[in-house]
DNA sequence: CCATGGGTCGATACTAATACCGGGATAGCA
DNA sequence: TGCTATCCCGGTATTAGTATCGACCCATGG
């Protein structure tokens, strides 16, 4: 395969990030947020909407940066959005696609 | 314009991630590193060749997941190489702009 | 009533990211 | 010498991200 779709639980996060962002931008308007990140609004909005799962890095460090997140507590939280009940193993992988071929 | 191609300073922040994630890989060989992350080989070596300027911000995570890096200091590292003090705020964006309304 | 601003959505255009294939270069060791 | 491991590079295939255009809905205020 080349370039294989996005999985279900990639999908998942996708949303995960876009609620987050939708969250933390609260009140200010969409637009300034997007004009103010240096991306058009459209592309902000499918990311909120989570119609884009997994946005370039540089892309969401620009809407964090605004926002004033951080990168590494948004990536803990559409990483593990529930309690980290999961005792330890930050190891994970994803899911380890398939490796072993 | 429709996806518009990377600017330079986005191929030079592709270089300076791709360094910046080589030089923490230190000696671990490519090829673990790569299924660690849960990405192909060659994906990983276009990252730290640079070739692959503005990657998905899962992948960076995983990658510095696999690497102990922080986000916040990968961003800072690549989005200002120099004098990376924490007094400034992420400005990105050119010139902000107010909130008009 | 209409106008304006903010949000949503669909279709479309075009580039970029991811992955697999083959080959090749280098270094270390039997 | 050959063998293996690691890295690098070209091409190719396919999906995904980014951006523009158009239209629509729902408020608020003229």
């Amino acid at each position: 395969m080349v370039r294989l779709p996005l999985t279900p639980a990639e999908l998942e996060r996708g949303r995960r990030l876009g609620a987050l962002l939708r969250r933390a931008r609260g009140e200010r308007p969409m637009l300034d947020t997007a004009l103010d990140a240096g991306l058009s609004p459209e592309t902000l909005r499918k990311i909120e909407t989570g119609r884009v799962a997994t946005p370039a890095f540089t892309t969401v460090a620009a809407i964090a940066g605004v926002l004033g997140l951080s990168l590494d507590a948004v990536w803990a939280e559409i990483h593990r959005p529930d309690g980290v009940a999961g005792s330890g193993e930050v190891r994970d992988a994803e899911d380890s696609r398939r490796l072993a071929s």
